[in-house]
RNA sequence: GGGCGAUUAGCUCAGAUGGUAGAGCGCUUGCCUCACAUGCAAGAGGCCAGUGGUUCGAGUCCACUAUCGCCCA
């Protein structure tokens, strides 16, 4: 058999990805009543997106945990599917449009739709093929994206009936508005950031006596051209005779006679009073702050209080309006350095101050977000936030790790009113008519708005369309059964929800978890998923988050390229600790690429071996050990079974990667291939152990290592032809291999039997290391057995020690050898290693030293802990035992290393 | 300003229910031993951030402090 030295992915995992999907092992096969099942949603990623490592981490863990359920026969669903990302996808096909000098509006509603949607067919939803390229095992033949028909029903039908509800209500406020991306943000999609920014010192004089006035501090100073009044708090002394007189807003003179809201007139004069409020903050820079109703939300609710009229100055752009007069039509920040200069002329700027403040910016585009007052629809939150804080209270829903319910509660308890709606064309249309008279009709279509408005106005009118679209996460927080045909009862939906486990970053906890739970609630009555698995953030190695700005990112897919599939797996999995953030570079992914080459050899090894040779079913599931290292490798091998599974049903991915590596790297390779090298080309009992651990430990990795666990399975296979019935073509949906199955294999006294063989081997290894003989073939132990137990079983494996410590020979006797040895204590015995003529003896001299000092610290503390009275009289029995147990060994070990050390320098 | 997390070997991280510490990488030494140099063998390296407390005993529990990071306002 021809087998490369050297495993190299690119020729498998190619072949495999197709094999997989060309016969649609990721779709669930029918259905069998009664069968546990295990569903899963994607996170949907925007079409927008390229996959980067955090979608990778993402979905790889998923795809770890179904492939398990998959291969435990569980009914299993994995549903894939994108979003559509209203902001995110409009402004890539803006960006297009301006490359020709045009806006949308210049191309019109329907003709930008149909360029946004020759986008998403082209461009759009890249994602997914590259998902497929990495091995994630969804249900292909499911995907879903939120703009889907389907989708929509859905999110139509949920809108009808929040306002049917009396959730859903429409209301001028103060927005968060980007004025790049011309559209109102909620308040989640709002980054905050620290700012070195400027603090203003105005003087407003006042009307009585215009040569004094009131200093104001600002850090938007271009906003004053909108003030309409002053506001002090009333306990603050030094404002407490002025509260109630008039100043003058500088500036404004020449328009404040013709302000004007949506073409109305609005009655505001440049006289402005000063007046009482007790929110105002007395340190904030001089105690009194100008208010600004249209254009801040703190000093809207001083308008709203105070009745104070509303001047709005600037535009959808951020540009000042026709209301700031000689500004009009100049950018905020252009705006602003004039003002600055037009008021140190009139010396009415006092001075500026150095000020770090948090400044909001559009989380898509980073612009800085503009205040803004307009009409939009909102979703009531308090009412649907209730349920949704009782089921994780009361643990129907999970979050792993726990601490991020806290940050789950403390916005769910402080929720505040969803604004949805935004001022794109690229999304589900708000399902809203206006009458004439602006009266709201909520209907499924035309025809049904019309009929409402008939029935209302007693004739036909007609009617205007609402212009806006709904937020984006207003239909992906459906998704979990608006995917599955919601608000059909569909066999998907009886079949199928609720899901299990939600896989995603603790970024969307509050966008899109709790939100899902909410909707889950509301409008299936069920919760939607038990169980939150919130991973970390891929970072780089010196801990900055993976981003295109930085330019610091690693595309998987050149991870792929130059390490494999499994390989990206494997490290991305190895480092998953629940919650906590990885810290990558290009290197980490060398860690799994010698894991599948280890593999990839071991396999080699014990193929090369067996050569032709067939096995039946019955020889790897039963095997025959006859020796004391075959006994042993199975028996760890049951224990590792029960862990790694033990560790899965934890969430712990990081844990199984390392139960794995361990049992693989330093059990079997090490101690088992290594010692079966002895028998394996000759033994077929010693093959078939080999075979009875290299099959179901292909399924145990599966899960981690699909391709080139798939790739020997197969080639196992053949070995074995009436292995699998000749429906499991793919070790996709072979058996998971769990404790129950294995547990005959365990035996609870072998370790400690095996271990001494591994002592004898490391102490002859150790004293041919440290006394420069290294690997040579030289030497003959003498190993003196505490009993005669013992002295039996190492006689029996005296073959197994010569070849692992590649000495001459082992004998088993009574007393020490003549001459110069090296000694090892051993947990049931003696070792010697004579030396004469070797070596040099000093060198031995300073080994036996160290291992002395070893020794004699570890007494001293078990001999500290055992003269203490309050120790004896406190601790419990057993550990006092224990205690005693460890000392004697000490004790033993120590009269064993001295005798030696007198013997070897006298 | 409020909350959360981190601080363990040079680096990246593990360390249920308290009995003085582990892995991988890196480093040193010796090896191309008939699967693997993407490897094998041996080894060095840690007052578990600091201070106090609970306890017979604390990386592990409690309090405070410091540094770093994240979220919310």
């Amino acid at each position: 058999m021809e087998i490369p030295k050297n495993y190299n992915p690119d020729e498998i995992e190619p072949r495999w990805n197709a094999f997989w999907l060309d016969n649609r092992l990721g779709t669930p096969s029918v259905e069998v009543k009664g069968r546990k099942k295990f569903v899963i949603v994607i996170p949907p990623p925007n079409i927008t997106d390229v996959l980067h490592l955090g979608h990778a981490l993402n979905n790889l863990i998923q795809d770890v945990l179904i492939r398990r359920r998959r291969m435990q026969g569980y009914d299993t669903l994995w549903l894939p599917g994108t979003d559509h990302a209203g902001i995110a996808t409009q402004n890539m096909v803006e960006k297009e449009l301006l490359k020709q000098h045009k806006t949308r509006d210049d191309v019109g509603r329907e003709k930008f739709l149909e360029l946004l949607w020759n986008w998403t067919e082209e461009k759009g939803g890249r994602i997914i093929e590259q998902l497929k390229e990495i091995g994630c095992s969804c249900d292909w033949t499911r995907t879903r994206f939120t703009l889907d028909p389907d989708m929509s029903k859905a999110v139509q039908e949920v809108f009808i009936k929040l306002y049917e509800e009396g959730l859903i209500y429409r209301g001028k406020y103060i927005i968060n508005w980007c004025p790049r991306c011309g559209t109102a943000l909620s308040d989640d999609e709002v980054e905050h950031e620290e700012h070195d920014g400027k603090l203003w010192y105005i003087k407003y004089p006042f009307v009585e006596n215009p040569s004094d006035g009131i200093i104001v501090a600002t850090t938007r100073p271009e906003t004053m051209l909108g003030d309409t009044a002053v506001a002090v708090n009333p306990n603050d002394d030094r404002y407490k005779d002025i509260v109630g007189k008039q100043v003058i807003l500088p500036l404004v003179e020449s328009v404040r006679q013709g302000i004007t809201y949506e073409g109305n007139k609005v009655e505001v004069s440049e006289k402005i009073p000063i007046i009482a409020d007790s929110e105002v903050s007395v340190e904030f820079g001089t105690g009194a702050v100008k208010v600004t109703p249209a254009h801040d939300p703190n000093d809207y609710l001083f308008g709203e209080r105070h009745n104070l009229p509303i001047v709005v100055v600037m535009d959808e752009q951020a540009r000042m309006n026709s209301n700031a007069g000689d500004y009009d039509g100049q950018d905020r920040y252009e705006a602003r350095e004039r003002i600055i200069e037009d008021l140190r002329q009139r010396k009415l700027l006092v001075k500026i101050e150095k000020h770090r403040h948090s400044v909001g910016h559009c989380y898509r585009c980073h612009t800085v977000i503009e205040p803004y007052l307009s009409s939009q629809w909102f979703v009531r939150m308090e009412p649907l936030a209730k349920p949704a804080i009782d089921a994780v209270r009361n643990g129907e829903v999970k979050f792993l790790p726990k601490r991020w319910e806290g940050v789950y509660f403390n916005w769910m308890e402080n929720i505040r009113d969803w604004c949805i709606s935004r001022q794109l064309w690229w999304g589900h249309r708000i399902p809203v008519w206006y009458g004439p008279d602006e009266r709201v009709f909520v209907a499924h279509d035309d025809d049904e708005a019309q009929e409402l408005a008939r029935k209302y106005y007693g004739k036909d009118v007609e009617l205007r369309r609402e212009e806006d679209v709904l937020d984006t996460w207003f239909s992906s927080w459906l998704w979990p059964f608006a995917t599955m045909g919601w608000p059909e009862e569909t066999d998907d939906l009886k079949r199928f929800y609720p899901t299990d486990v939600l896989v995603t970053a603790s970024e969307i906890i509050f966008f899109w978890v709790a939100r899902m739970i909410m909707s889950g609630l509301h409008f299936m009555g069920e919760k939607p998923f038990h169980t939150v698995y919130i991973h970390g953030t891929v970072r780089d190695s010196i801990g900055r988050k993976m981003s295109k700005s930085l330019g610091n990112g690693i595309d998987p897919l050149d991870i792929v390229e130059k390490y494999g599939r499994d390989a990206l797996r494997y490290t991305l999995i190895s480092q998953a600790a629940a919650g906590q953030d990885l810290f990558i570079e290009m290197k980490s992914f060398e860690l799994g690429r010698n894991f599948a080459n280890k593999l990839w050899n071991a396999a080699r090894l014990v193929m090369l071996n067996i050569g032709d040779e067939k096995f039946s079913k019955k020889d790897i599931e039963n095997p025959e050990p006859k020796t004391l290292l075959d006994r042993w490798i199975l028996s760890r091998f049951a224990s590792t079974v029960r862990e790694v599974n033990s560790a899965f049903e934890n969430y712990r991915l990081d844990e199984v990667v390392s139960t794995i590596h361990h049992f693989f790297w330093k059990e079997f390779c090490d101690w088992f291939l290594e010692g079966a090298k002895l028998r394996l080309s000759s033994d077929r009992d010693e093959k078939a152990i080999a075979l009875s651990i290299m099959e179901p430990l292909l399924r145990l990795m599966h899960p981690i290592l699909p391709y080139l666990s798939e790739e020997l399975w197969q080639k196992l296979k053949k070995l074995v032809p009436d292995l699998m019935d000749d429906d499991i073509k793919s070790i996709m949906t072979a058996e998971y291999p769990e404790w129950e199955k294995y547990s005959e294999w365990f035996d609870g006294e072998i370790d400690e039997k095996f271990s001494l063989i591994q002592d004898i081997v490391i102490s002859i290894r150790n004293i041919k290391g440290e006394t420069g003989i290294g690997t040579r073939k030289i030497g003959v132990p003498h190993i003196i057995p505490d009993d005669d137990e013992t002295a039996s079983y190492l006689e029996e494996n005296t073959d197994l020690i010569k070849f692992l410590a590649r000495v001459e020979d082992c004998k088993i006797v009574s007393q020490k050898p003549d001459g110069p040895c090296g000694a090892s204590p051993l947990s049931a015995g003696e070792m010697y290693l004579p030396l004469s003529g070797i070596v040099n003896i000093d060198k031995e001299i300073e080994r036996l030293k160290k291992e002395i000092a070893k020794v004699e610290k570890g007494l001293t503390i078990v001999e500290n802990k055992l003269n203490s009275n309050s120790f004896i009289k406190n601790a419990p029995p057993e550990i006092v035992e224990s205690e005693k147990n460890k000392r004697e060994n000490y004790l033993k070990k120590l009269a064993v290393l001295k005798k030696q050390y007198e013997n070897i320098t006298k």
